[in-house]
DNA sequence: AAGGCGTGGAA
DNA sequence: TTTCCAAGCCT
């Protein structure tokens, strides 16, 4: 009969293994009483929605440079806010990002929510990130579920439910296991552990704190899990962009729908994008194709996007013309800097 | 409540 | 090349 799990075998891990990360304070900080900012606790946790760590460093350190604090980054312009999370994926969360921050500044004087329930009101805050922020910020036993605390979980106590079905069962463990005590240190350190030791494709069991009491290991299927559900195959998708340069040498771009794909982010004008797209030029000249096609996967369609280009002065019939001075492709989102890079050749001076 | 919503790195 | 998937949320 194996000893079961314990919290505290993976906390001495954790006080030796701990990633370091920008917005992380270190178990041996906290011990001392250096409590974590809330602000930046929120930030990171929203930036990690879906998100690889190391996607995640230096947007994190840019964010908190140009914003350090919540009121800071409530009055920060919509247009500020979408061009510097360009590239990190996901906007909605961005757009969700700038709204909290407003709420927090001018309905709760600046101050994050205290509780779980209060937290996950705000916009952008789910069941994960509530729990996240309340327990890693303010050291309350709220469990964390997410992918990793999936995969420990369903590996530590050899769950065969497959996901998403498993997920209820997955929370009451991981919510048995969560200590009264040090809960922020614990919710980082099983998410360090499903990061760097329970992992997806070759889990490194032999060093894993919790190797003994790990029934997937001992049924030698830790490979195997979590178990899930097929997903469906994406569908691939056709568009048209235009990139359009008049003689001052502008560009026209357009601030795309706040809902839906991209919203909020700046693009190229363009066809819709679909089995096969209708032609929409934004101007009435003459167009040549780029030889390139420029491909992209999102998270449920693959699209491949013809490419045209122009140089014209008459009036467009949708968006606006940027300064080249002004113009940076780092703040489109990256289909539509993958568009320039494929567009910019034609603009080149001999 | 099932599907929309990004991106880049690893295998 | 393709697939998987990474600290999920919203509708």
């Amino acid at each position: 009969m194996r000893e079961p799990a314990s919290s505290d075998d993976l906390l001495a891990w954790y006080d030796r293994h701990a990633r370091q990360m920008p917005w992380r304070v270190p178990p041996q900080d906290r011990a001392k009483g250096i409590a974590p900012d809330p602000y930046r606790i929120w930030l990171s946790e929203v930036m990690l929605q879906q998100t690889t760590v190391a996607a995640v460093k230096d947007y994190f350190v840019k964010f908190t440079s140009l914003w350090p604090t919540v009121v800071d980054l409530a009055a920060a312009e919509d247009a500020d806010v979408m061009a510097a999370w360009a590239g990190l994926g996901y906007y909605a969360r961005a757009r969700n990002l700038l709204k909290c921050a407003r709420v927090v500044t001018t309905e709760l004087g600046g101050i994050f929510p205290t509780t779980r329930e209060g937290l996950q009101a705000l916009p952008g805050i789910g069941p994960y990130t509530s729990a996240a922020i309340s327990s890693i910020a303010y050291d309350l036993p709220e469990a964390v579920l997410d992918g990793n605390v999936e995969r420990v979980m369903a590996r530590l106590y050899a769950i065969e439910t497959p996901l998403p079905t498993a997920k209820p069962e997955l929370m009451a463990l991981s919510q048995a296991l969560t200590p009264p005590k040090r809960a922020g240190d614990y919710a980082q350190a099983v998410m360090d552990l499903g990061a760097t030791i329970c992992t997806p494709k070759n889990p490194a069991c032999g060093i894993c704190p919790w190797r003994d009491p790990c029934e997937a290991r001992a049924s030698g299927i830790a490979t195997e899990l979590p178990r899930k559900l097929a997903k469906k195959a994406k569908p691939v998708r056709r568009g048209i962009a235009y990139v359009l340069r008049n003689p001052a040498g502008d560009w026209l771009l357009e601030t795309r729908p706040e809902k839906g794909l991209l919203g909020g982010m700046l693009g190229w004008p363009g066809s819709e994008w679909n089995d096969a797209p209708v032609p929409t030029p934004p101007a009435d000249t003459d167009w040549e194709r780029v030889e390139v096609e420029v491909r992209h996967t999102f998270t449920h369609f693959h699209l491949i996007l013809d490419v045209m280009t122009a140089n014209a002065d008459s009036d467009p019939n949708v968006g606006k013309f940027v300064p080249h001075a002004k113009f940076r492709p780092t703040d489109l989102p990256t289909v539509m800097r993958k568009v320039f890079d494929a567009a910019k050749h034609r603009f080149e001076q001999n």
